[in-house]
DNA sequence: CTAGGACCTGACACTGACGTCAGAGGCAAG
DNA sequence: CTTGCCTCTGACGTCAGTGTCAGGTCCTAG
């Protein structure tokens, strides 16, 4: 499929496509005009990168990790299997936090509430 | 406090509380002399903010919502109550996002263990 | 053949919370 | 008074993924 399609099916943009490639995490094959196509697998491959990028992981990251996705095996470097580790841990790391900050979040809501009860109208329902 | 001393115990950069009251988010006394000085009670309001931030809210939101913050009272308008809440939920559907994330990575960290005790040797201990 | 949509490369714009530097003044200790 | 650290304003730099525009080529339907 062309370009065009795999950003629709994939549900990104053309330019990211293009970007991805441009960053090595994408592949494609060019025709002798130059325009690049891809197979049905590119598709999960775009919304891999995807949940990659929205864990926060750096293209540069995402490059470094991706060895394992695609070989998960004996060669796949060792670097490559703890840097995954570790962007795990820090996800991990990150997920307590923005829970920390729902909870606070839950708290000034349940404040207003509150006070909004007390006296009989405002925001709260 | 000035705001070197303020900075050190909200663990914050100088830079960034200059950045805060430029967006209103921060109040300060200024010395005859143009320095910025603190009560105590700003250590927490600073740490409230570093808060906001980490859960995504841009310095804009984080002004919307302050009011409820401030004074949760039925004076808070009902438009800064609502958009705490619509925050608290982009957060939480962001949190589910990342969680499924962290999911993958970790389906994608067993696949690689399995297949390198397969091979008893490799990444996995 | 032709119209118009899809595609190409290259490059600049943007966002937003800061980092960082320059040049100048403030303040407490010796 | 001076040394040295703190603070001031103003302004430009950064990062990273993406939007967007320009100028040109390609492809397919009619």
């Amino acid at each position: 499929m062309r370009i065009g399609e795999l950003a629709r099916r994939a549900g990104v943009s053309v330019r990211s496509l293009r970007y991805y490639e441009e960053q090595g995490l994408l592949e494609s094959e060019r025709s002798s005009s130059g325009q690049r196509h891809y197979p049905e697998a590119a598709v999960d491959r775009v919304i891999l990168l995807q949940r990659l990028y929205a864990g926060g992981l750096s293209s540069r990251t995402i490059g470094d990790v991706l060895p394992c996705v695609d070989r998960p095996s004996a060669d796949t470097s060792e670097a490559a299997f703890e840097m995954m580790v570790g962007e795990r841990e820090r996800l991990s790391a990150h997920i307590d936090d923005l829970l920390q900050t729902r909870d606070m979040l839950d708290e000034l809501i349940a404040t207003n509430r509150r006070h909004n009860a007390t006296l009989g109208s405002g925001p709260a329902r």
